[in-house]
DNA sequence: CGGGCGGTCAACCATTCGGTTGATGCGGTG
DNA sequence: CACCGCATCAACCGAATGGTTGACCGCCCG
């Protein structure tokens, strides 16, 4: 099989060349090109995939300080190329930031604490086609499919995000576009499935159960 | 000068990688030991500096998945090894992380974000005897010196850990042993001295600035 | 010693939140 | 098709929380 060139996208400098040494050590995968966050990445794409270069995986970093964000970013990059496979790289693996990646269209979705081993395996997989998941974030979907009635909807997890930074029903109705009475329906059911009775208390559920980041 | 020997401090391999390809560059420095946690990390130096190895300078991750965490290891090292620098080398940059790092007897503290060049000279002062701090880090120290952030006493940070957990206002107070009117008391001057106007919007500040720990 | 600060308490009122009932529409599944 | 889960909205009420005023005490510091 031909080299696998890939894009990589992390805002630290220290984790592009950490990736950049790892791959280094294989004939069959190079890093062909680097961008420190979402808006380089697409720049980047546009240039080379425009005059016939070859991408053939990206390798998506989360959480970007200045600039888009990982999923935006994915998101962005699948809509204009659905066949480039993106796979995400991550630190965490709350449902929230699990869900938003898969909902973006990644391909995979691996932890940066992982062995090299794994996230060069991972890479080949997504090149590949296939999906490609940590094994901590697999068993966390796996649990989501056999024990549905304690877990949170997409819609819910949303809710609880919001919940945590802070904001009023009042706040959160206007940020998701519905009514308040929405959000009061949304927060009992999401009382319920956590087993609390208000909303501090459904933080602290949601972090200890890693629902959201803490 | 001889070549500086360095021990890297880090739970993700990848990041391990990354220093090392940078610090490969340059003749000067060089990576003689890895460790994934401040447990490891201390064993190590244990070890070396008992068989007359030698190590010049540590560099540092504050965030540790499991055992010991960085500001802790760094406590320690300095206690047995006081005169071994230890730069800090994290992703966050916010006040409690630096006082707190300072406090542990950091030589310096540095951002994963900031180009090579700058990590690479940080070391070298580091490893001098000199205080190495990026610049974002300075200009935070700075701010607080001439313009001191209300900080929270000592009672009203137990109240905000309770509030973290999702305790409401009646159980408060009878964990406290204070009357309910005391603990709204104790809030109006939180929220003040935060800047919020409820309850969960306190905890988000809070974390956001490392009063509690997540 | 006087004033400031932190911790305690009380009474009062407005606002928000929690909880219920009931209802509509949509999409998937048996 | 009928059912069910999800998301949406409304009206209503009691409870909890937010905000204000005012007060007392102990401690430390100038």
């Amino acid at each position: 099989m031909a080299e696998l060139r890939v894009l990589l996208v992390d805002d630290h400098p220290v984790v592009r060349a950490g990736l950049r040494a790892m791959f280094s050590g294989f004939e069959d995968v190079s890093v062909a090109e680097e961008a420190a966050n979402g808006d380089e990445a697409l720049r980047i794409l546009d240039r080379e995939l425009a005059v016939g270069g070859r991408i053939d995986l990206v390798l998506m970093d989360l959480q970007m300080a200045p600039g888009m964000d990982g999923v935006t970013a994915t998101r962005r990059i699948k809509e204009q190329y659905p066949d480039l496979p993106v796979l995400v790289l991550t630190t965490y693996d709350t449902d929230a930031d699990i869900l938003a990646a898969v909902e973006a269209g990644a391909s995979g979705y691996m932890l940066k604490d992982a062995p090299p081993n794994s996230i060069r395996d991972a890479a080949r997989s997504a090149a590949a086609g296939q999906t490609a998941l940590a094994p901590e974030v697999a068993a966390r979907l796996m649990g989501r499919m056999r024990n549905p009635v304690p877990s949170l909807s997409a819609r819910e997890i949303e809710l609880v995000e919001l919940l945590a930074t802070g904001m009023s029903n009042r706040a959160i109705s206007r940020r998701l576009f519905i009514s308040e009475a929405t959000v009061k329906t949304h927060l009992v059911h999401i009382y319920e499935k956590l087993g609390v009775d208000n909303r501090t208390a459904a933080i602290a559920v949601a972090r200890g159960r890693r629902i959201i980041r803490s």
